[in-house]
DNA sequence: CTGTTAGCGCATTCAC
DNA sequence: GTGAATGCGCTAACAG
């Protein structure tokens, strides 16, 4: 009934195998058959059928995206890249997110196997190592994103948290603050950790001493933003500096800021870890880090492609694979806007001084 | 090398058809024969191949989703939501996005077709109607969603964008607002032209003046919001509530609120469309039509998974595609929060003061 | 350069 | 209930 390929090799009178050849542009035809099978491809509106074809050859199309959820701004931005990336390429995208349970994220990689997908690009949990090692060995391609594995044989692709941190501290330890708040993210996440060791190191290079009173680490939550934000104002630090560093918690310190009426940044600098539309908008448009979620996306794209046609020339060998493995920075960006000044003398707990250059 | 279903077969000693029919839950297999085969399954590892049972089947056990973006709110939860029903029920998910351009949009679903999925979620152009028709004479499933498409057979899940709007504006009315702020979208926009229409007709019922000078509608995006905002600002209208219909814009229109010192809701009484965290936790919190976008991606899924079940047992019928055909509307709901108030009498025409500190 | 042949792994006839 | 046989649509040897 529908049109295969059979009913194109006959519209052409050629073979099967030729008109399967000339329609995957294959180098060994000659320019004349290429484009009889091409008229009589689109003369019968002749539509491959993937399934058939990934069964025969083993390549899908199809790329998995595994992560927590969509709702994180830099996720929705990787999805939304990525995918746009692999279907100006030829491919599709499955999306599978995990809320960043284990096993469910176990569970989809093995899904995904079974749809054939050519690829993975994964925001783990870095405890499915051993799986997608295994995907590797069978020809699969891997890409670990913002999270890594330390037992992953596949490349990762990870954002410049530390620097990023250490950057926005320095920024504010610049401008003459000594009283730098810091809200972020647990010790257990990676990027919790990293950017608490960028501020850490910040400090100390500026001669300010670390003070325990100025930081809360919490959840991912905007709950949490809005809980440590209160907190902060209500103790006596003399803080005239705020970095949050917890992405989802800016959704809770932002409206206790305003609703104490903060002054910013008279009473108060603020930088913020990843940047949004919001942060630009807002009065006064936020300094922020951008973390580069749209370049993060773009090389583990780049990454993915790259080991796919390495699968296809070389196979599977021991030297690819050892090849593979390397983590891939994507460097952070302090984008200064009107959020962040010299702290007002007045407020200031120490003699402000002049910003080095 | 790898093992399948035949692999499985010989260790179960059965045939292989045995071993298909024991896995597949069919019901003419002994409890016996079933228990050994999937014991042999899973001490083997066994994984199906879905490429070889699609070709075979012609159900592949994925569905696409296609929409204009992520970044939108309403689309990123829908297909977060659509994803992890759709995982729950063994179906994955592609993902395409079309950025509102009908060429992409028709050429998505071709290769989403062309990968054989058993179904198709779209918020699309309306333009692409004599494709998904095909695929529904074809055996497929087709739900629309958000944007109605005037030809297309398939069931149409729909925001309550006009009774939404309606509901708002009475709301500010029976608070006893006389004057009223629009910001809205396009009204090329099916949402832009149904929530405008539900404002007047609040209005009328009101017995309040449709005033122009009162009303901005563009496009969906933040710098529209916070050019409206300014401008309607800067009219003497007298206006002492806002109604923001157009969810983009949201962004741009808060920060300009704030950034002139409106005092919320004494000055100025403020309703937003489509709900959001940061509506919730912004000080004063924000009064919402939330337009239900979990609601409408959960009765898609649920449209488009008895579609599926109906095809397989009755098949395609023309009867069959006569019942499809048919408008849900998922009620929006009116979140009173605190941004909304009777007008002040004394402040109403009178200039902002200066705003608090 | 092109045609012939042979499956990829599975679901589903049809017999028994 | 179970097995044997067939082919979904395509690609990749293998010849020529």
């Amino acid at each position: 009934m529908s049109v295969t390929l059979r009913t194109v090799a006959e519209r052409a009178n050629v073979s099967l195998s030729t008109a399967s050849r000339a329609l995957s542009g294959s180098p060994l035809i000659s320019e004349g058959t290429r484009a009889v099978v091409d008229q009589a491809a689109s003369d019968l509106g002749y539509r491959p059928n993937r399934a058939a074809s990934a069964l025969r050859s083993k390549r899908s199309h199809l790329i998995g995206l595994v992560l927590n959820n969509l709702v994180n701004q830099s996720f929705h931005t990787i999805a939304d890249v990525i995918q746009r990336r692999l279907r100006s390429e030829g491919y599709q995208l499955i999306l599978s997110t995990t809320d960043a349970d284990p096993r469910t994220e176990e569970s989809l990689l093995l899904t995904l196997a079974d749809h054939g997908v050519d690829g993975v690009i994964i925001i783990g949990s870095g405890q499915s190592a051993a799986t997608t090692n295994d995907f590797l060995h069978r020809g699969m391609a891997v890409v670990n994103v913002i999270r890594s594995s330390h037992d992953s044989l596949a490349p990762t692709v990870l954002a410049a948290d530390r620097d990023g941190a250490y950057e926005a501290t320095e920024h504010l330890a610049s401008l003459g603050h000594r009283r730098i708040g810091y809200i972020g993210g647990i010790e257990s996440a990676d990027s919790g950790r990293a950017r608490h060791s960028g501020y850490e190191d910040a400090l100390a290079r500026h001669g300010i001493p670390y003070d325990e009173s100025l930081v809360l680490r919490g959840p991912f939550t905007q709950d949490f933003g809005a809980l440590a934000a209160t907190e902060l104002l209500a103790r006596s630090t003399g803080m005239t500096a705020l970095f949050a560093a917890n992405h989802e918690a800016v959704f809770g310190i932002l409206p206790v800021l305003m609703q104490h009426g903060m002054r910013i940044p008279d009473q108060l600098s603020l930088v913020c870890f990843e940047d949004m539309p919001l942060l630009q908008m807002w009065h006064p448009a936020v300094t922020v880090i951008d973390n580069g979620a749209t370049q993060l996306a773009e090389l583990s794209v780049d990454l993915l492609l790259s080991q796919i046609r390495a699968i296809v020339s070389e196979g599977v060998t021991p030297e690819r694979l050892r090849r593979l493995t390397r983590t891939y920075r994507v460097g952070s960006q302090l984008v200064a806007r009107a959020s962040t000044a010299p702290p007002a003398p007045a407020f200031a707990v120490s003699s402000p001084r002049k910003a080095r250059s």
